[in-house]
DNA sequence: TCTTGTATCTACATACATGTAGGTAGATAT
DNA sequence: ATATCTACCTACATGTATGTAGATACAAGA
C-alpha cells in the first residue's frame, strides 16, 4: 500500500469528521495532498469506495483501541473516561465521531457503507456493554446503548455551543454515580 | 405570504430532515413544487436565507408545541412520552430532528443559522428542565441535557439500524425508573 | 530486452448547484 | 390609464463534483 493511499485515507477521515463525507471533494483531497484529482481515482475508483475503506479501517483501529484500553486500565470507569477524553480531544479541533457524522448522512450512502457503519456501532456497543457488565449494571446492553446515544448526541450539541464539557456533563452519570 | 413560500419551507423541512440541508438543491425543490428554480430565489434569495427561515420557523412551532403539551398533559412523564413518540413518528419516514441534522452540518452553515440552532436547543433544554424539575430531579438542567443528547444520538442509531424502539430504549430511564 | 504493474499526469465529458439578468402577465393602487 | 407590485418565467454565467480516456515515467521480473 502506497503512502499516498494512506494520506488520502487520513485526510478524508479528518475532513469527514469536521465537514461530513459530502462536505469535501476529490479536488479538495488532491489540492491538499499535492496531486491531481484523477490520481485519487486511481486509489479509490469511486467516492463510495473511499467511504467503505474509511469505515472498514476505522472499525479495525477502533477495535484495536478498545483492546488496548482493556489492558491499559484495570477499572472500567477509567476506560470509559479515556473514551470520553478521546472524543473531547477531537472536538477541540471541530471534529466529531466519524461514524456519527456518516450516520447523519445516511440517505446518501450506499448499503455497503450502511452495513459497515452498523457493525461499527454494534462493536462499540458490545464493548461498552462489557464495561457496564463489569461494573455490575443490571442491564449492560441497555446502559451501553444509552451511553452511546448520549455520546453521539452530545458531540453535536457540544460542537454547536463550543463547549466540550457538554460531553462530560451528558455522560457523567455513567462513569460516576 | 404566498402559498408557494409555505410549500417551499415545508418541503425544505422534510428534505433536510431526511437528507440534510446540503442534501437537496433549489432544482429539487422547484421540480417537486412544479416551478422553476429561479422562482425559489425570488422567495429565498440565497439558500442560506432559506436555512435561516427554516430554523426560525421551527423554533416557533416547537415552542408552540411545548406550550400545547403543557396544557394537554398533566403529568410531565406523559409530556416526555409524547415528545418521544413525535420523533419516532418522523423516524418511520426516515426523518430525524431538523436541528440535529443541521447541527451535524455545522461547518457549512452561517453563523446566523448556528445562533438560531443554539437557541432552538436552549429552548428545548429549558422546557425539558422544567419537566424534570416538576418530577423532583435533583439537577434538572443536567437531566435535560442528558435527555436531549440521548434523543439526538439515538435518532441517528435508530435510523441506521431501522429500529425505532432504539429511541425509547435510549430514553426510558427518564420517563420511567 | 520485453513486458507488466504502479503511480501519476493531461485533457475532457457530463451533470449539477447556485445564482443573475432581464422579461412577462396579471392584480392592485392612484 | 398608468404605475407599481407580485410571482413567475427564459436564458445564461460560473463554478464545482464526479468520473473517464489515454499518455507518460519508472521500476521490477521473466
Amino acid at each position: 500500500m502506497s503512502d499516498t493511499r494512506t494520506r488520502i485515507l487520513d485526510l478524508a477521515n479528518q475532513l469527514t469528521q469536521s465537514r461530513g463525507f459530502n462536505g469535501f471533494s476529490y479536488l479538495d483531497l488532491a489540492a491538499e495532498i499535492g496531486i491531481k484529482n484523477s490520481s485519487i481515482h486511481y486509489h479509490f475508483k469511486a467516492k463510495s469506495d473511499l467511504a467503505l475503506a474509511m469505515v472498514e479501517q476505522h472499525r479495525k483501529t477502533t477495535a484495536d483501541s478498545f483492546a488496548q484500553l482493556d489492558h491499559q486500565f484495570a477499572r472500567p470507569q477509567d476506560r470509559l473516561t479515556a473514551v470520553i477524553q478521546h472524543f473531547q480531544a477531537d472536538l477541540r479541533d471541530g471534529k466529531i465521531c466519524l461514524c456519527g457524522m456518516m450516520a447523519a448522512e445516511f440517505q446518501s450512502i450506499s448499503v455497503d457503507v450502511r452495513r459497515e457503519l452498523a457493525l461499527y456501532f454494534r462493536g462499540f456497543q458490545d464493548w461498552l456493554s462489557k464495561q457496564f457488565s463489569e461494573l455490575g449494571h443490571q442491564n449492560p446492553p441497555r446502559a451501553a446503548l444509552q451511553f452511546l446515544s448520549a455520546l453521539e448526541g452530545s458531540l453535536l450539541l457540544a460542537r454547536l455551543q463550543g463547549d466540550v464539557t457538554i460531553v462530560s456533563q451528558a455522560l457523567d452519570g455513567f462513569v460516576n454515580g
